[in-house]
DNA sequence: CTCTTTATTGAGTGATCACTCAAATATATA
DNA sequence: TATATATTTGAGTGATCACTCAATAAAGAG
């Protein structure tokens, strides 16, 4: 009986999620998103109900593939190699909207204004480095690392080196694959 | 013959910087600023000519105050000690608006949109890695540590990695001051 | 004092912001 | 086909945006 709606939901999300990580919070207008997803401003509240929850899932998107990114690295490569990767694939993808990670665009943007976004990418980010902690914990099992370090604090320094090389890779003229190879060369050395 | 101004210029950007450190530059409106530097409208125009003129002499009066605490550290300090004092200091003072380089917040807020204020701060950084390579540079030459790498290389990588506890430290939560030292510790082992 | 020059004031500019809603349109069932 | 239900449309909402400008106030020179 009701009419079907004509686009995509998911669809929808990832192309709203591309326009956030790079335009930013303020940066990306109704208008801009009215343009990028073809819908009026009807349907838009009508399908989201605001602009803060549609970036809300846009952020939760791009969290969860961040997420299995990693768990594929993790399925084909052992849990040291995953990590020494990681770094590399992360700011290689030329097709990605940003080299910055858009958890700490919207942390560095909203968090100082306590918007509840900021809370989102900071959980978000826990989440991301709970899984960098699994996998330092099971290189130590595996004996390719040793096991002198606690994972957490690994997982803790790694997800800081991470967010420091994708800043760097936003600058023109920086070399961060470079970066990259000395974060992996880094691993190594434990 | 003429008036005199009743504000100090140079308090007036250093209050804009720190708002505008804080909340960014979408963030900050125009109401924020007339409120915070106690100017109207007309001797804010009067004065600084726009909200992007007065954000880039912020942008200038942060950066020039980075670079003259990192030389006052060099002249206290050796060369490897200042670049391992200087992480614990830049996250430590609790009277900044932030812990995020305004640099990098810049940056990532403003690059997506080409503007211009995101060149001048990729240029602030550029000056802040020559300052980084020149001491590790002194450092090799005192022999405080190895001379097997490139001092550029050596400030690409320790500014990445400050770039990176600056983003952690404004997590609430997240133990920065335990990042800051192990970054301190790995330049030992240079 | 007067005159000249500059600073300050603050109401007001058009543009854009996120968002609303009544009307029109499309679809599946009865 | 007729009806019920949901979606789409797009002009329009008040609020806020960065910014302007004519009027007013202040301070030194003569």
């Amino acid at each position: 009986m009701p009419r079907k709606p004509t686009y995509d939901r998911n669809e929808t999300i990832a192309r709203a999620r591309d326009l956030f990580w790079q335009q930013g919070w303020a940066g990306t207008s109704l208008k801009d998103l009215e343009a990028v997803l073809q819908m009026k401003p009807g349907s838009f509240y009508a399908a989201f109900g605001s602009k803060d929850a549609l970036y809300r899932l846009a952020l939760e998107k791009y969290a969860s593939d961040g997420l299995d990114r990693l768990d594929q690295l993790a399925r084909t490569l052992g849990p040291l190699e995953s990590l020494q990767r990681f770094p590399q694939m992360v700011i290689g993808n030329d097709n990605a909207p940003a080299k910055a990670c858009m958890l700490s665009k919207t942390l560095l943007e909203l968090q100082a204004q306590k918007h509840p976004l900021a809370h989102d990418a900071h959980l978000h980010l826990l989440r991301m480095e709970s899984r960098f902690a699994e996998l330092f914990a099971q290189a130590q099992q595996c004996g390719e690392i040793s096991g002198d370090h606690d994972p957490a604090a690994l997982a803790r320094r790694y997800q800081s080196d991470l967010l420091g090389l994708r800043v760097s890779a936003e600058r023109d003229g920086i070399d961060a694959a470079a970066i990259a190879a000395e974060i992996a060369e880094g691993l190594t050395r434990l």
